[in-house]
DNA sequence: AAAAAGGGGACCAGATTGGTCCTATTTTCA
DNA sequence: TGAAAATAGGACCAATCTGGTCCCCTTTTT
C-alpha cells in the first residue's frame, strides 16, 4: 500500500486552512472541521499531534484554537507524515531497529532502501507552500531521461 | 503508510531469485520459498498473480514452477505493485471511481494528484534490472537544486 | 498409481485504521 | 461566579486490511 492515511490528509487539510484563513488570529478545530467536513474529534487528534511537532500554536476557551506557527516554505510533507504518523519506511527491515524473517538472504533490501532515500528525500522537499491553491510549480523532480 | 506489502516484497523477490537462478528450467515455489524463508502457500498466491500479469510462466507436474518470461529490464516495480496489490494511488479520490467526503471543497486534492504522478512516473519506470546486486545505477533520478 | 507441482477458493487471526465517547482543564464572557 | 467554548488526551470500538493457512482440484512426470 502506498497511501496516505486519512490522518495525513486531515492534517495537510488543516494546514492549508490555517494558512488560507490566517488573519493572525486562532482558528478552531470546530471551523476546519464543518469547513472540509472532517470528523471533529478526529481532527482534534490530528492538531494536537501537530501541535506536538511544533508546526501550530493552541489557546484554549472561547476564541480559542490553532495558528500556523511556521510559514508553510518550512512544512514539508515528510514532516507531516512523520508527525501523524510515525517514522517512513517502505519495508521494516528498513527501519533499523526491526528485522524481518529474510534478514540476511534478502535480495532486495539493498535496492529498497535507495528507493526509500530517494522517497524519503523527495517527501522531505516537498513543501506545504507548493500545495498552496494556484501554486505554479509542478511538484516534481527533474526526471533525466532514463531512469537512473 | 507509504509502505510495500509482504506480497509486494515477496514478488520483487522471486522476480529475482528467478532472474539470478535462471537456467532456462523452472523453478519451483518450494524452492523459492525455502530459500528466502517465505511462507509457501502465500508465496504460490503471488506468483500466480505475477502469471496472470504475464511476468512469468508456468508448468505444472514433476519438475514444474516459474519462470521468468520477460527480461527484468522490462518488468517496472510499479507494474508489480499494480498486478499485486491492485491499482497506486494516494488517496481513494485519486481513483476516479471512488470519491470522499469533502468532494468538491476539498483543498488538497489537485496538489496530492500532482505528488500521484511523480511517484506513478518513478516507479513505473523503475525496473527490476536495477534490483540486480551489483547493479551500479543508484536507483535515483535527477534531482535539481531546488524541488520543483 | 504415486508424487510433485501449480490453480484457486475459503477462511481465520492479528494488526491497523477511522472514528466516537468521555472527562479534565483552561479561558472568555455575560 | 457560573456557563460556554475550546483544547488535551485516554479509552474504546467497529470495520477493514493483511498475512497466513488449509483444503481440494488438475496437470505432468516417473
Amino acid at each position: 500500500m502506498l497511501r496516505f492515511s486519512k490522518r495525513v490528509e486531515y492534517g495537510l487539510m488543516a494546514l492549508l486552512e490555517l494558512d488560507a484563513s490566517a488573519n493572525g488570529g486562532y482558528l478552531p478545530v470546530k471551523d476546519i472541521a464543518e469547513r472540509h467536513e472532517i470528523p471533529q474529534d478526529l481532527l482534534g487528534k490530528v492538531m494536537q499531534a501537530l501541535t506536538r511537532a511544533g508546526y501550530v500554536a493552541s489557546t484554549k476557551g472561547m476564541h480559542g484554537g490553532y495558528r500556523l506557527v511556521q510559514p508553510l516554505e518550512r512544512v514539508t510533507v515528510g514532516k507531516v507524515i512523520e508527525s501523524l504518523e510515525g517514522p517512513v519506511y517502505l519495508t521494516p527491515c528498513c527501519d533499523d531497529s526491526k528485522s524481518c524473517r529474510q534478514q540476511d538472504h534478502c535480495n532486495i533490501r539493498r535496492p529498497i532502501l535507495r528507493v526509500q532515500e530517494h522517497l524519503l528525500r523527495y517527501i522531505s522537499q516537498l513543501t506545504l507552500a507548493e500545495f498552496r491553491e494556484g501554486d505554479p510549480r509542478p511538484i516534481e523532480m527533474n526526471i533525466g531521461e532514463q531512469c537512473v
